[in-house]
DNA sequence: TATTTTACTGAGAGCGCTCTCAAAATATTG
DNA sequence: CAATATTTTGAGAGCGCTCTCAGTAAAATA
């Protein structure tokens, strides 16, 4: 079955190829009647136009990027965050109508090289680039060519990008001040990965609530995890000897792992150890006890990307869009606040 | 910065544009020499080509659709199961130079406009179909079409299309036999969503077992699932009642969500019921106890989901082809064998 | 050396759309 | 009703590639 073009629509029409291009494109100046009867004959045909052509002539393609830079520590894509991130993500690229496509690599060289083929290719109208690290080296690069792109997760801070991110420094310091308040003494954290931003500002909050009300924090207490279960739990065993009461893990998967860390040494969550996670994944409500955590909008966050790239692609101007989503703490079992 | 032409490389090395083009893609017949001399410009300058006016003039565009339908009861997103199989299906895609684009929908209406937009506009050169019901509506109209694709997990069997799968049969058989051999007697079955082919297949493995033992199985001890945690959980509360000695959860999700409703009803795993599971994801190794389940080789289901795909787009030929990956049983604490 | 093969290379015709520009049709005004 | 303004339409020139076909250069053969 051949396909359909634009030439034949207009043939079948009898009304000329930019009369047709006008209704697909709904430009305004065209009689209604022909409108309809154009209309009548795309739907009729099933018409659709040839993506390739419109994005050679329009020098637009529709299509956005998520790409998810090699990171550190591990492979944070089985993160139940990917999946929301990009369920959210998805969502509004469909009703925006425009196509995703996903880019993960696996080495730097391979990245790199990748890198260079989609910004040049002319591929994808802008990019949403996920959990990257701080001194992300495709940053600069991006902003040289002009390519639209927004953060999701912090940005370097003197950078002059668009993001979107999660209140992390205020998510970290509403841990904190629970653990506080709930009167524990020896308040531990498993940071993520401190080379994300998301990792230094969930610190960062943590050690504000301290500093604000003048609490010293004992150092050695602050230990630095990976993301995983596994990281939280080696983490977890890593700290138990200098006996914390509480500890603040970073992600919900890494409170997870700490806390099985913590049982099976022995000890009970929360009159032994206390545990405060980040996120507020399914998991987190699944998990005896269940977990106290800091809920963060995870899909929202990745719509926001979206329709902020979007806006950035089709304004064409560059000045830095940023959007900071609230996050709030959800009292469960694991604080022992609610014993 | 503009970005290069082929026609300028063609000026700079002082050749035509076909020529250029020939070794952009690697056409024999080509003088050493003069190869070597624009790809020296090439490099130089940074140019990759336009993908739209490629797409355009070869109708091919290197770029596959990763299709996952509405299925049933549940969001299936969020299961690991598909992070891994994107990974290997990205990595894939990364080896053969071919772009991954995802389609994830939520309602049946944009379903369905937004497929045939996908299908009639050039946009991808294949699709891989994924969780799809077992009479998934879009694979006649694939075939109709004549576009390329194939299915990642159980096709529907009179359909004669190309498909990847995991021995879900297999896997069944496995299960169920090991707790047989273990010495249970009430094994109770909590079967993924049947609407799937897996769902469907890996009970129909677990009642091979019983079968060739004549052995009768409770009906009353088989429930259907939605791969998540929280069914699993809710599942085994209604199993719980009726005193199963074992389960098998036909994914770990279900296991885990399973192990946890047994705990804290008060019955311990394995000694009061084992359970078994499917997937061997990370958490069935960070459970307590660990999670003895059928291990699926998901990533690389990915990976020949594409190798199939491509296979099929550069020939043209339609005859269907199926690979079926093994899987193993992986036995650890929570079904009582090792005691 | 003349002639036939074979290996390279370039000219040029599209691919199916968008968009500008000018012509045609219609509406508005004095 | 003529003159002018406005809306609607079509012609046609690309967008940057691929690919066929014919032509030229080099190699092989007689």
């Amino acid at each position: 079955m051949k396909r359909l073009t634009l030439e034949e629509i207009a043939k079948i029409a009898g009304v000329s190829r930019a009369t047709v291009s006008r209704v697909v494109n709904d430009h305004p100046n065209i009689r209604l009647e022909v409108r309809q009867r154009v209309q009548d004959v795309i739907d009729k045909t099933g018409y659709e136009p040839n993506r390739a052509a419109r994005s050679l002539a329009s020098n637009r393609s529709n299509i956005i990027g998520l790409f998810k830079p090699l990171v550190g520590l591990s492979d944070l894509f089985i993160d139940p965050y990917y999946p929301k991130l990009m369920n959210g993500i998805s969502r509004e690229c469909n009703d925006l109508d425009y196509v995703l496509t996903l880019f993960i690599f696996e080495n730097r060289k391979e990245e790199k090289a990748k890198f260079n083929r989609i910004i040049n290719s002319g591929l994808i109208d802008g990019l949403i680039i996920t959990a990257s690290a701080i001194d992300d080296p495709f940053v600069p690069v991006l902003k040289q060519r002009n390519i639209p792109f927004v953060m999701v997760g912090r940005a370097p801070q003197d950078a002059n990008v668009s993001f979107v991110d999660a209140e992390n420094i205020a998510g970290g310091y509403m841990a904190a001040s629970h653990l506080i308040r709930t009167g524990y003494k020896r308040i531990a954290c498993i940071a993520p990965e401190l080379s994300t931003g998301v990792g230094e500002d969930r610190l960062k909050g943590f050690l504000n609530a301290f500093k604000e009300r003048q609490i010293e924090v004992d150092k050695s207490l602050i230990v630095e995890g990976d993301f995983t279960f596994a990281g939280g739990a080696k983490m977890m065993r890593q700290l138990l000897p200098l006996k914390p009461d509480a500890v603040f893990a970073g992600s919900d998967a890494m409170a997870l792992g700490a806390m099985q860390a913590i049982q099976e040494s022995g000890l009970r969550v929360p009159e032994d150890v206390a545990v405060v996670g980040f996120d507020d994944f399914p998991s987190a409500s699944n998990s005896s006890p269940m977990l106290t955590t800091i809920r963060q909008p995870v899909e929202q966050t990745g719509s926001i990307a979206v329709r902020t790239l979007i806006d950035i692609i089709d304004t064409g101007s560059s000045i830095p869009r940023n959007t900071i989503l609230p996050v709030e703490l959800v009292i469960r079992g694991s604080c022992g606040a609610l014993r």
